[in-house]
DNA sequence: CCTCCACAGGAAGCGCAGGAGT
DNA sequence: ACTCCTGCGCTTCCTGTGGAGG
């Protein structure tokens, strides 16, 4: 359908996937990475990085522009991005690796030795593959991982492997084996939020290039840079808070982009970026999800309970029910509890709830549950996907 | 004190898909 | 065609832990 519209100019240029020529306020760390990559074209071995930054502070845009740079003159280098959302185990991860040199490797069911001997043989011709691992804490076992391929390393005298991680928990450093420890963090490198200034600038930039001239307020760009740095000085955020304001704006037949827009789509941005997660989740996953949601908002039978001066959450015993229920109504079969369990820190572990292990003070051990979004949005999200799965 | 409840999370093992070797 | 291998998602079983209530 072909829509006149009076205030994109370019739309895509304000969605958070499109990527800029210049990154600004990032030079600085791009020539950083840079630096550190660098020696792999020449067939030295870098360090290994770790980049730690918050959601939407450009670290994996940064990582991918030096990637870009790199590549068009690799020299012995060979890069390998790898969303570890999605290749989550070292099975898979080596194998994405090994892929681009041996193509019969796109099957599985070749042993871990196999893929191993591959890499040796592949890094004996003097390659040096720089491997970028983002997310890195969604991978299970990233500790054998590390081991593995730390051990290749030393197998080899000329070529190598270097891991470029990329993770937005901090936290989960501590999770890992002192000794992957060590070697994943030889270099590490924070990405500090953006300031509302800086918001500010890269929002009129984009402004500037996706909205029609004269359709926005000076003032509706800073309100918006504001509301993000609050936040978290999410540029992401700020783009998207942006982008849903000027949706509010063009199909409410208005003439610019105000305050009063910016503020009207504050309510809807959590939700709509929660929902580019919410649809790559597996079937069970949602599932589960769908089920607090539901439960969060009619109610939870120990809503009464405090605990650390909290309230108001779910209780896994509980969940677990009405996902059966969920399940049940969606004709699908609910998994076990223990496999619920894993959904249950998967989901945590991007940030869809939180979980508190109650530990003591509280019927025993449990875990507490608290969804990290509107519920009524949640569950606008997930209604459409579950069959109509509704009714309890 | 003891027992039971409600749960956490480890261990073992199963079926499946897709190899390799014979 | 067959047997045996691997990783993976999953179930089943099991041990451990702290509160509640006798």
């Amino acid at each position: 359908m072909e829509l006149k519209e009076r205030i994109f100019k370019d739309r895509n240029v304000l969605s958070p996937h499109y990527v800029p020529d210049e990154l600004p306020f990032r030079q600085k760390e791009i020539e950083e990475i840079m630096r550190s990559v660098l020696p792999a074209t020449a067939g030295q071995k870098p360090k290994n990085l770790f980049v730690y930054g918050k959601p939407g502070t450009g670290k994996t845009c940064s990582v991918k522009r030096v990637m870009e740079k790199v590549g068009k003159n690799p020299g012995k280098a060979s890069l390998a991005y790898i969303n570890c959302r999605i290749y989550n185990s070292r099975y898979r991860i080596m194998q994405k690796i090994l892929k681009q040199f041996v193509p019969e490797l796109e099957k599985s069911g070749f042993g871990l030795p196999y893929l191993y001997e591959k890499m040796i043989e592949i890094m004996g011709r003097g390659t040096q593959l720089v491997v970028v691992l983002d997310e890195v804490d969604m991978i299970k076992d990233l500790d054998e991982l590390v081991y593995t391929l730390t051990r290749s390393n030393d197998e080899t005298k000329i070529g190598g492997i270097t891991l470029i991680g990329i993770s937005n928990k901090l936290s989960f450093k501590n999770d890992l084996d002192p000794r992957s420890k060590s070697s994943l963090y030889e270099n590490e490198m924070v990405f500090a939020p953006y300031t509302a200034v800086q918001l500010q600038q890269i929002l009129r930039q984009r402004a500037g290039l996706g909205i029609r001239a004269g359709c926005f307020d000076e003032s509706a760009v800073n309100l918006a840079s504001a509301i993000a740095a609050q936040e978290t000085g999410d540029a992401r955020y700020a783009l998207k808070l942006f982008e849903k304001a000027a949706e509010i704006a063009e199909y409410g037949g208005k003439e610019k982009i105000t305050d009063m827009e910016v503020e009207g789509a504050r309510k809807r941005v959590e939700i709509d970026l929660a929902g580019e997660t919410v649809n790559t989740l597996p079937e069970n996953h949602q599932l589960v999800l769908y089920a607090i949601a539901k439960l969060t908002l009619s109610g939870s039978r120990y809503s009464k309970l405090e605990f650390e001066n909290e309230s108001g959450f779910l209780i896994s015993g509980e969940v677990y029910e009405e996902y059966e229920r969920v399940a049940r109504g969606a004709g699908k079969r609910a998994r076990s509890s223990r496999w619920y369990k894993e959904y249950l820190s998967d989901l945590e572990t991007l940030g869809l709830v939180t979980l508190t292990l109650s530990g003591k003070g509280l019927r025993g051990h449990t875990t507490l549950i608290k969804l990290g979004y509107d519920a009524k949005g949640m569950l606008g999200l997930l209604a459409p996907k579950l069959g109509g799965a509704s009714n309890g």
